[in-house]
DNA sequence: ACTATGGTTGGAAACGTTTCGAAAACGAGG
DNA sequence: CCTCGTTTTCGAAACGTTTCCAACCATAGT
């Protein structure tokens, strides 16, 4: 239990200790097959002695590559992203990457700076879900990104690797099945229509409608912020005011606030009002009962990002970007009722 | 929009191009006051007009430290150590500091591997909770550990810096507002003694029951794991044949498990039986109504620890340990009736 | 005995930055 | 115009590895 030394023990001291040179040192540490067992043993006891352990600095400096890989997120507090990090990092490490995470708090300031962290030299690859698809700034530092990336659920006018969800088809569906319910007073509260999510959510709500050559309930569509609070403040005013039959809680986070309102008015699911859901997060299978819901595999989506990534990663050659899109399903839980009147 | 061209361009490149110094190019980056503004605007635009970028692997080599801290968790799954993490990375990164989190999914293997990863040149410094808190092999490389660090909620026989809750009290609290109730055959899940908040609640419960001068409910303590899964399998065997009045499960995962047999069975809260959860989470919050709660203050318990690194990393000067217990207290929501019998 | 041959080893260069001592440039005072 | 003291700049060394090339050493083949 020694005190932490000033200097600490390089490759040089076990040359030195050991009577070889350093190159066979690194040898013996990077291509043990490469250097005489008798050589090998009297190097590694001088490690052992000597307590040695070679600087990752200096290796990473040396070696053009860290063998980590970042992964971006505006909020871990979403569960979503915690079991996607989960997924990729399960896949990363079994292939000798360590996975780790940066949690941006939203905003386009620090999404630009967790980029310029990885840029050089944190990290050979990334995978990210940025916020500010819009932003310039963030676009222009995308652009010139210099490590393989892949982005989660968002799509961006560039040469970029990403996963998609099917989100335009599964609202369609869940829609579809509440206007098979008989209902058409239908609130949507989703995220804003500048980043994917929110655009191909209302896209699918709409044509859903549109398919059944119904009038679009535009006054219910409420899309602007994937946050509880969001979720908590639109639900407030859509059941005091607008009345719907049903709501589709269009996001994980969302949910939690239109539930704080459902708890606190005592409203009933589904006497009151039907409900939708998306993703299945423990409270939307838990809630009172378990709550229909537009579920979609996260495992899968987070394998398949890290799977996109080790390709690059593995070969430098140029290639085109992929987007790959994945399915939603619905899956019927006990929060969804026939309208009676 | 270039392509990412083989060699990237150095110091010495823009050295080269605003015909100064390397040196010079190095000071205008870091200390622009000490060149002169006509050289330093030669430099500038050198820099511009070749889009050189510092390479921080070479920087981390040279400078000594990362800038960076890592927080080692268990599972990220768990809205606890989201919250923490987040409320550590808010003063880390007012501080100048980028914090990122590594994900073990428990085992001691990943847990020494995320160590020894962090351990040389990755991290200035680790805030973490370990899960093998008796595992040798992991406590001999703490001991060793060069980094400065904090433990969260464990505490080894080692003198390193830890933030601790005192789950002890607040699980005495609990019980005895429930006993205070009319209750006795209380039935307690939590984590296994192994690990301190597992040993600490156990103790606050018996404690309780002493204080009362009453038998301890012996039969009715399970403490093996905070997984949702052994919550479920517990709470399964507990209603089914013990029939607690009162259940307190301790530790967020516990509860999913817990709820998810309330909900199959159909068992009433708090009619069929009582029940006192841990942390506010959005299921414990929002559940039927709000659960009865032991909770603390997750955002102090980040900021503390980030503020015990912080000081370590400022001053290289030795001191000894400190241990920080920061305390809980219970909520009352609508989960706990008097026994009526 | 002498040369190929193939596996090992030594030593130095390189990676891209920061830093340090010395040299140069500058401005002011005589 | 010279000297002195301050700023500013230069150039090289250093950080701890990896990697490359040349040198070395046996052994086997002739």
């Amino acid at each position: 239990m020694k005190k932490a030394t000033g200097r600490s023990i390089t490759i040089r001291d076990v040359a030195r200790a050991a009577s070889v040179s350093v190159g066979t040192v690194s040898r013996s540490l990077n291509a043990p097959d490469s250097v005489r067992p008798a050589t090998l043993s009297k190097v590694r006891s001088a490690i052992e002695a000597l307590g040695f352990r070679p600087d990752s600095r200096a290796q990473i400096m040396r070696r053009r590559h860290t063998m980590t890989v970042g992964f971006v997120v505006d909020d871990i507090g979403n569960p979503l992203h915690a079991a996607t990090f989960k997924a990729v990092s399960a896949v990363m490490r079994e292939r000798g990457f360590s996975p780790y995470l940066v949690n941006t708090s939203g905003g386009a300031d620090n999404e630009a700076a967790a980029i310029d962290m990885l840029q050089h030299g944190r990290a050979d690859g990334v995978i990210m879900t940025i916020n500010s698809e819009q932003d310039p700034g963030t676009l222009k530092r995308l652009a010139e990104l210099r490590i393989p990336s892949v982005l989660l659920d968002r799509a961006i006018p560039l040469d970029i690797d990403a996963v998609l969800t099917d989100h335009a088809i599964g609202m369609r569906q869940a829609t579809d099945y509440l206007i098979g319910l008989g209902h058409r007073r239908i609130a949507l509260i989703t995220g804003g229509r500048d980043i994917r999510p929110g655009r191909e959510r209302v896209r699918g709500f709409v044509e859903a409608f549109q398919k059944h050559g119904l009038d679009v309930p535009a006054d219910l569509i409420r899309a602007q912020s994937l946050s509880a609070d969001y979720g908590f403040r639109e639900a407030s005013t859509l059941l005091q005011r607008e009345k719907p039959t049903a709501i589709i809680a269009a996001g994980n986070r969302i949910l939690v606030g239109v539930l704080r309102v459902i708890q606190q008015n005592r409203v009933s699911i589904p006497g009151d009002v039907s409900l939708i859901a998306c993703d299945q997060t423990d409270l939307a299978l838990l809630y009172p009962g378990p709550i229909t819901l537009i579920d979609r595999d996260i495992e899968e989506i987070g394998r398949t990002a890290a799977h996109l990534l080790l390709e690059r990663l593995a070969s430098s050659e140029e290639r085109p970007a992929q987007r790959i899109s994945l399915p939603t399903r619905l899956i019927l839980g006990g929060s969804c009722a026939p309208v009676t009147a």
